[in-house]
RNA sequence: GCGGGCGUGGUGGAAUGGUAGACACGCCGGCUUUAGGUGCCGGUGGGCUUAGCUCGUGGGGGUUCGACUCCCUCCGCCCGCACCA
């Protein structure tokens, strides 16, 4: 007789085809909400498609889908789409040296993508897949642009952009880690260049003030909040008399103005050279200044190098104190932040003191501790007797505002300048303009031309797409490779019919992946990006998956995109993602990030032939807390696949052998005994999965009370066959979510019916309670003994009952008895002295 | 420097202010097996004078009848940002 044992390869392909031919998960749009379930939009990240899918693929697929699975048998209509973000530099790069077009290795990755997702049972409705280098996604992306220009909030402009000397192409602030790409690693240059922006800028508010409208995870909010980095201050003119130019400076510390003894501008301050002209200081200002603008970002941000610069010869005055302060032109004054210019003032700023240490330039103490502002001698002789903005603190030095605290000297300095005409109340940002052009090939065409008559004219709505035109040379050349499509770049002007040429720039891909969840909601739409009230529908995503490596670029990004697409009136959401969960990566089985170079890379495809898509599953989701990174293990694995699945396999098969008429699998109506146990763990697990999958994402734990039911069946082997099918056909069903192959399979051996079209299961609240408990008994807080009372007993029985015992009758003895805690159906705590 | 987070057995990790260490890995033992593996059952924080007692959640302090959990402080680690005025 053949062994019959757990064997997924026999299992997975069986439920995948079932649900592939019936197209299970396919959810049909309903614009009008005639189907009056809750809607419910579960989404992770599209891939970048490169090769084969990697295990933080798996374990972000495994996440979403079980979140999808189970709102789905909660009651709600899931839409779970798919697609690839398949524009972008690996697939060209590999198009430059293999000569193969980035479109054919894209597709064929695609096609493993799709492979693997099926063959992992993830429950997509496939019917909405898309690419988003299809010319029927692009148009709409296209269009979007347009609609951007029209509204002037996307934008060309020279300006100093990041370049990287490898890639060949431009990249957005985002897109530069310590000064080098992000992408290749090469050291960024600066360059000054003709570049698309789009106006995130104008959005810096709304996208810091929304933060708190969405369930985010808490450090994900706050590196938005960082790189958004709104500071409030205000703007004060520093007059220089000799030229009779006012240089406007941003300071967040106006309280402190009268400390200002100095005046230091960005070696890229357009007015450096005129300001030096004619000084004895031209030729050391030239000299400096150039050296600045060669140096590289990397090495001039070093906060640890000395501080240099040089004077310019020329001096501004403090509005307040009407002194005369000398002009510096210093690199650690940056010209992308505030003004490109700063009053400083040494006293109270780490930077301004190491430069006036070094320059040999007064130091004025202006803001003292309440305690000591009588004293500013002797905070005076303290070098770097630097503060902080408290209620703390009064202003000393500071003329008509001394001895205020520094928070109303603040606006009190602040109202004065405004009367005076020298300043007035301002914000600073961080964030830039997201610069959107990319001077490679394949990526989403800009659609514009350049008539030699008309200038810049958007490409009309009737004409896209833009098609991207299939060329010989991929090799980037500090322009376009699409540049040399001679074909394709010289176009007539729909204007005025003359010669006019394309842009050859391509949008970076963060474009392309701001608004495929929108897509999604409408995806075969050939008259328009989206139905509005198909996609009121559906927005926003109500639980979206990823990596929290996209904490900044894409999630701030697609943040930007639905707020201006919102203010055309084009659809009905702020937000884009209602709440976000970012999951942690699996790790090589050495604790480090899995990488080629360090040989400790797990492959799925290796995984899923020893031990089944479900294991797989199951055990990224089992390793530990969802969002925490974890080491692969593989006897960690081992467990799952035979602790979990291979028991709960043998569980089914034995049970379903009993062909007892009355073995149902509905819950027993009035177990007794072994029976009565068993029944009460299989709903206490019910009530555990529950909580744990529905308000916390704690897979681990819910798998635990899966486990722990399953053990449980085992160890009461005796009990009415019926009590044990009732409590496996309940693992199956709340391991659905899990390992969706293994559960339907048991699922219908135990019951015949198909675990997916059953709803989730309700706890039954009386077997969430047993008539006897057992009462912890305490002596001052510590456990002495324990007994079984009767639940819902009142506090003095259970008191009684305590004091009975003999744990705390020895721990009493000769003490008096000053308290008695009872905490009713949990424990007693005796307070003795 | 600023911001976010973390610190519990040999390991991954559990624990609405109420029995610290669920569940799993590893290890030890038993049964089954010709054997190995599989399977099933049991044990497994440290110490001690072992019916029990005692110590124990990075260190110190506090709140509380009771603290892994809350507060203060120090130490260590991880992540993000960073001459941002």
């Amino acid at each position: 007789m053949s062994e019959r044992r757990y064997d997924p390869k026999a299992i997975e392909p069986k439920w995948q085809e079932i649900w592939e031919r019936e197209r299970t998960w396919e959810v049909p749009n309903d614009p009008e909400n005639a189907d009056h379930r809750e809607k419910s939009y579960v989404l992770e990240m599209l891939p970048y498609p490169s090769g084969e899918p990697h295990i933080g693929h798996l374990k972000n697929y495994a996440l979403g889908d079980a979140i999808a699975h189970f709102h789905r048998r909660i009651g709600r209509r899931v839409l779970h789409p798919m697609g690839y973000d398949a524009f972008g530099l690996p697939a060209e790069n590999n198009a430059i040296k293999t000569g193969v077009h980035p479109r054919t290795a894209t597709d064929r990755s695609i096609a493993s993508y799709r492979h693997w997702f099926h063959r992992w049972g993830i429950s997509i409705d496939w019917s909405r897949e898309l690419g988003t280098h299809e010319p029927s996604y692009y148009r709409w992306t296209q269009w979007i642009f347009l609609k951007l220009l029209e509204r002037d909030l996307a934008y060309k402009k020279t300006a100093a952009v990041n370049w990287c000397p490898n890639d060949q192409t431009v990249l957005a602030n985002e897109q530069v880690i310590d000064g080098h790409c992000e992408r290749c690693g090469a050291a960024v240059e600066v360059r000054q260049l003709e570049q698309w922006f789009f106006r995130i800028t104008d959005y810096a508010d709304r996208l810091l003030d929304d933060l708190d409208e969405i369930r985010w995870p808490e450090h994900v909010k706050a590196m938005q909040r960082n790189w958004i980095g709104r500071s409030e201050g205000a703007e004060v003119a520093f007059r220089c008399e000799e030229l009779g130019i006012d240089y406007p400076v941003f300071t967040t510390r106006p309280d402190t103005l009268f400390g200002a003894t100095f005046f230091v501008m960005a070696p890229e301050h357009p007015d450096v050279f005129t300001l030096a002209a004619g000084t004895e200081y031209e030729d050391q200002v030239h000299e400096y200044v150039n050296r600045s603008l060669t140096e590289s970002p990397e090495s001039r941000g070093d906060t640890e190098k000395p501080k240099t610069g040089v004077p310019l010869g020329r001096t501004v005055t403090n509005p307040v104190t009407n002194e005369q302060i000398p002009m510096f032109v210093s690199d650690y004054v940056l010209m992308e932040y505030g003004t490109g210019a700063i009053m400083a003032v040494p006293a109270h700023d780490q930077r301004d003191f190491d430069f006036a240490k070094a320059f040999d330039l007064p130091i004025r103490p202006v803001v003292a501790p309440a305690d000591r502002a009588d004293d500013p001698e002797a905070i005076a002789a303290e070098q770097g007797a630097f503060t902080v903005h408290t209620e703390n603190e009064v202003l000393i030095n500071s003329g008509q505002f001394t001895n205020m605290n520094s928070v109303e000297g603040q606006s009190a300095i602040v109202e004065w300048l405004d009367r005076e005409g020298r300043g007035h109340f301002s914000v600073s940002y961080k964030l830039r303009d997201w610069l959107v052009s990319r001077q490679r090939y394949w990526g989403c065409p800009i659609p514009v031309v350049y008539c030699d008559r008309c200038g810049m004219v958007p490409v009309r709505e009737e004409d896209l797409p833009v098609e991207l035109p299939d060329i010989e040379d991929y090799q980037p050349k500090g322009r376009s490779p699409l540049a040399a499509a001679e074909d394709w770049v010289n176009v007539r002007c729909s204007e005025c019919g003359g010669h006019a040429r394309r842009e050859t720039d391509t949008m970076d891909t963060f474009v392309d992946s701001s608004w495929y969840y929108l897509r999604y909601c409408d995806a075969h739409n050939d008259r328009a990006a989206w139905d509005r009230q198909t996609l009121r529908s559906w927005m926003p995503v109500d639980q979206y998956i990823g990596g929290v490596e996209h904490a900044i670029l894409h999630l701030m990004y697609s943040r930007f995109f639905v707020k201006a697409l919102a203010d055309m009136q084009l659809l009905d959401v702020q937000e884009p993602f209602r709440a976000l969960f970012t999951q942690g990566m699996i790790l090589g089985p050495d604790g480090n990030k899995m990488s080629s170079s360090k040989g400790n890379v797990i492959a799925p495809s290796d995984i899923i032939e020893r031990f089944g898509a479900d294991a797989a599953r199951c055990y990224v989701l089992f390793i530990g807390p969802a969002d925490q990174d974890a080491a692969w293990s593989d006897t960690g694995i081992e467990g799952v696949h035979r602790r979990l699945l291979g028991r709960l396999w043998r569980l089914a098969d034995e049970l379903s052998q009993n062909n007892d008429a009355n073995a149902g699998a509905d819950q027993p109506a009035n177990p007794q005994g072994d029976a009565l146990a068993l029944v009460r763990k299989a709903n206490w697990a019910i009530d555990k999965v529950t909580r744990d999958t529905a308000t916390r994402f704690a897979f681990n734990t819910a798998l635990s009370a899966i486990i722990e039911l399953i053990n449980e069946i085992y160890r009461y082997s005796d009990a009415d066959p019926h009590a044990r099918r009732f409590s496996a056909a309940t693992a199956a069903s709340l391991l659905f979510p899990f390992a969706p192959h293994l559960s339907a399979e048991a699922y219908e051996m135990l019951t015949g019916r198909r675990v997916w079209e059953e709803p989730w299961p309700d706890a039954d609240p009386e077997m969430l309670t047993a008539e006897t408990f057992e009462l912890v008994c305490q002596v001052n807080g510590k456990v002495r003994d324990r007994v079984h009372a009767p639940t819902g007993a009142p506090k003095e029985e259970l008191e009684k009952l305590c004091l009975e015992t003999r744990g705390v009758q020895q721990h009493l003895d000769g003490l008096e008895i000053a308290k008695v805690i009872v905490v009713p159906d949990k424990l007693v705590n005796v307070v003795v002295r």
